[in-house]
DNA sequence: GTATCAAGTTAGCACCGTCTAACTTTTCAT
DNA sequence: ATGAAAAGTTAGACGGTGCTAACTTGATAC
């Protein structure tokens, strides 16, 4: 077969391969820093709710077990974004911090964003969960506007 | 410490524990299919295009190596998604196929939702790659009335 | 003070998704 | 018809994310 052969239907163009490689190796890269945003992000708010951040309480908010925090949380702190002592609660680095604060704000506009459109608070929550990581900088951007400007929300 | 003790900070409550596990749960799951929709709606679009899918070109596409699609592709056939002989072109299965259009249509919801939103249709597409796996119904809902209603005209 | 129980840890397994290296098969130009 | 190039496969490595089972430590009730 040949190398580009004539498409056989001609409906609308193929991206080219390179650029969309290029989106699937950013959905790739967003990936593999999903679950340590959920983490620093959740161990954040324990600490401010709570005072502490205890692994038995990650791993039920997160509903995995416990060896899957404490590995994970191992890497985090190979990482530089949790520090932890052994039998004692996780605690974040000031790179923790920022990222858990980057991921917080991320978080709202996109829960409010999608409040906004129409959508019931408990799906917000739960789709933002799933959908804040792949978010560019000029999408949140957009949501951001959308869901400050003035107008009641869009129940239609 | 005590089992629920109460919040240092009272601005805004936590969700319960097991409502955020669930929400985290979704996430997860929707993880484990993402790659598998990747897949075949790539080769749907392939075929739809050059008449065939070639691992190769899923390849170049997907930014991944060859020996990384091969064994993606069995899984895909263990799984029943896809077919294929030794050194030929992949096909879809009828479940395959399904699936392919079910994200296919998702897919285009979520772009044109975006570029109605005011995103450019380079980012849209970028960003949806990522966003699509993580839209519930519901919100897929949102997106397209958005996307559909009246305004500027859409260039497609 | 000690026994108990919750929390935390360690070890080991399984599967996924990625890679490189080396090999085989197919395709195509001459 | 054949030989080189392209495509495909296999083997093996590695890290991530999850689990269960079994152990150790810490906190608490008495």
């Amino acid at each position: 077969m040949k190398p580009v052969p004539a498409p056989l239907s001609a409906e609308d163009d193929l991206r080219s391969a390179e650029t969309q490689a290029g989106a699937f190796q950013a959905v790739r890269e967003a990936r593999r820093s999903e679950l340590a945003e959920d983490y620093v992000e959740l161990i954040a708010e324990l600490i401010a709710h709570f005072g502490e951040a205890r692994p038995v309480d990650i791993a039920s908010r997160l509903g995995v077990t416990a060896p899957t925090v404490a590995k994970t949380l191992d890497r985090l702190a190979r990482d530089g974004l949790v520090m932890r002592a052994r039998y004692r609660s996780v605690f974040l680095t000031d790179q923790g911090r920022a990222l858990a604060e980057e991921c917080r704000v991320r978080h709202d506009i996109v829960v409010r964003f999608l409040i906004r459109l129409g959508l019931d608070a408990e799906t917000a929550e739960q789709d933002a969960e799933g959908i804040e990581h792949h978010v560019s900088a000029r999408t949140l951007a957009l949501f951001a506007a959308f869901a400050e400007r003035r107008g009641q929300p869009e129940t239609r």
